[in-house]
DNA sequence: TTAATTCCTACTAAAAAGGTAGGAATTGTC
DNA sequence: GACAATTCCTACCTTTTTAGTAGGAATTAA
């Protein structure tokens, strides 16, 4: 079980706009300078915050990308669900009429990894992208 | 962010195993059709399971798979991890003297993921399987 | 002896992860 | 007005992981 690389970048990229919002609209290849992370996958990731309104671009020379909201208001699970890191530990098919393992009643597992989707979830519900760059300067 | 159908079908496995303990061994077959999963894929699991002492087989006809222990000594996370299903999130790597991201610091998100590391396998730590099979019978 | 079972090794197909390639559109600066 | 820096967009690709399958050997109750 883990994490894919795109919702981590995207944190961490976020945290990075968020460390440096003060210089105005930041550049792609400056995050993928200093968290080392290719430029073209950056892109990619930066589209879908820009869709979920995370950021905002500015486009042409000197452009880039600033924080949509306050670092306060932005939560992990925010950023997380924008690059389409769902949160699923449970595969059991809830739309058809038949329950898990295409048995007729929910699979034996069924509420110990609903309780462990709704534990992971409410950790990165907690978190804001502001308590992340406290923590970095210490 | 998902868990593998290994670690899935371990513990579903093992509370099948844990709900028809009274009838002696159970054989994966069994297990098979009732769980509904691929009879040389439970196999494999099982070589897993028996090699770290959670469950004990006898071979032959009318053997099968017994627990190894009381279904209140086993937990969640002894299962996951019996079948290789590392909870890791943080891809930082700690053998090196360089920091994440091949850089000289810690990345901004070390703590975040850290964290959630633990706040997971504190989860799967404190359910036992006698846990689930208690819940299923509600 | 036979059927049911665990045990073991190797292989494989499909999906997902983690990108790369190539270029179009936009815009500040010289 | 040219050009360099940037976002934006689509398609492709390579590697790894997942989720098995295949085939058979060893063991044992009936």
């Amino acid at each position: 079980m883990k994490l894919t690389t795109k919702g981590r970048y995207a944190v961490m990229a976020m945290a990075d706009l968020a460390l440096f919002k003060d210089n105005g609209p930041t550049s792609l290849t400056d995050i993928s300078l200093r968290q080392n992370i290719s430029l073209p996958y950056l892109e990619q990731i930066f589209i879908k915050l820009k869709n979920n309104n995370l950021v905002k671009s500015t486009r042409g020379a000197k452009g880039g990308y600033v924080l949509d909201k306050s670092a306060h208001d932005i939560k992990i699970s925010n950023i997380i669900s924008a690059v389409d890191e769902e949160v699923k530990m449970l595969n059991c098919k809830k739309e058809s009429k038949k329950g898990c393992n295409n048995k007729s009643t929910k699979c034996i597992t069924h509420n110990l990894w609903d309780q462990l989707d709704q534990h992971i979830n409410n950790f990165f519900e907690k978190v804001k992208l502001q308590d992340l760059i406290k923590k970095n300067s210490n």
